[in-house]
DNA sequence: ACTAGCTTGTGAAGGAATTCACAAGCCCCG
DNA sequence: CGGGGCTTGTGAATTCCTTCACAAGCTAGT
């Protein structure tokens, strides 16, 4: 398959957020140029993305919107249940945990992971909180997809290698650093220092 | 000023991470390429990103650690206290409100606005909780200079038009949709939901 | 059945960001 | 003080992404 950008793959969540809307709504037909007006891009851009995967659009009419917000589920991969893990179980891993929007999407959180014995055999808005020293051993055993990462930032490379070895293929990291793995591994990292540098540098630097 | 894509200045926020930390171990020098090897990115590109900004390196040697870290900082914009408002009260911004690489970094907060009665007039680690009615009048007075929008999708649009209005220029928005604003206000957008679909279509589509 | 009016899908053009590649410059050592 | 070994800074080349522009195709109205 062709290697899509992870600017497509963003734009496809935001259409599909639209189509959502658009559905409960109960509209039947949504245009490019209207999907490109919400999304805050062009018309060009939304049939450029759609077109990578296929042709999805009537002529002259527009896309369904239950067909099209379909086929971007399926295309995004949100057609089955996606098993997560948190790791921390500090104020962000607390607050992960009890996010509406995992379950909303189709990921269920399995098990949350700490280190201090406080929190361990606790539970976290209905989730367990265990011993990290079982991950491997869980990991093995349950298989879930992804792993999130809620820890500071010194012991976050450590624990992604870790999960690496015990074979996770998938981390969205909240720790702010960059961190290493093999290529067949996806990370995306959050952090919210750099967004916050990004707002400082916009304001210092307006002409 | 030449216009600086935003990729530059995520990295550019990248580099001061590890600068930072040389530093703590005092280090003198660094190279390009070193640099490159921990931000994951290629020493042509340190040196391409530097390059919009000067020139800070000594050729045969690298840069100086404290050096560069300086005028990364002035690049940034973190020479200065720079005020935040927390709309919203919920699990998000109350994370957001404990989380100290605000302070650390200069960003201090200097209220929270909710809609709920029962946490108007609270605290939140020792941040003042305020009636949202007083946004406007409060912004006039205070003059933040960054909002940080934790609330849910619905009412996203209309704070943040009301934060324009009152004069703001700089928002980190939390809620899960694609917000408009003026071109003169800088609005970042922190969404989970698509970072998750992101890690779901990679895991799908790996070929 | 034909026409007018839209809207898609897509090659081609254009623009932006990254990578290449090398001259210029600095340090150290003999 | 001159040469070897590094590393920067930067035009040029390349790759990647977005925008343009238009033929093709659909619908509705007559």
């Amino acid at each position: 398959m062709k290697r899509i950008a992870d600017s497509t793959v963003r734009r496809l969540s935001i259409y599909l957020r639209f189509l959502e809307e658009f559905e409960g709504r109960g509209l039947a037909t949504v245009s490019s140029d209207e999907l490109a007006r919400r999304g805050g891009t062009t018309s060009a851009q939304v049939r450029k993305d759609l077109s990578f995967f296929g042709s999805f659009g009537k002529r002259g009419l527009g896309y369904s919107v239950p067909e099209l917000a379909t086929a971007l589920r399926e295309i995004l991969g949100l057609g089955r249940e996606w098993r997560v893990v948190i790791v921390g179980a500090g104020k962000i891993g607390a607050a992960l945990a009890q996010y509406r929007g995992f379950k909303q999407r189709g990921f269920t959180i399995v098990a949350a992971y700490d280190t201090n014995p406080d929190k361990v055999g606790g539970r976290l808005d209905g989730i367990e909180i265990r011993d990290i020293a079982r991950l491997e051993r869980d990991v093995a055993a349950d298989h879930p997809d992804i792993a999130v990462l809620a820890i500071p930032a010194e012991g976050a490379q450590a624990v992604l290698d870790r999960l690496v070895y015990a074979g996770i293929k998938a981390v969205l990291n909240f720790a702010p650093m960059s961190l290493h793995a093999p290529s067949d591994v996806t990370v995306k990292t959050v952090n919210m220092a750099m967004e916050l540098e990004g707002l400082s540098f916009a304001l210092t630097n307006r002409e």
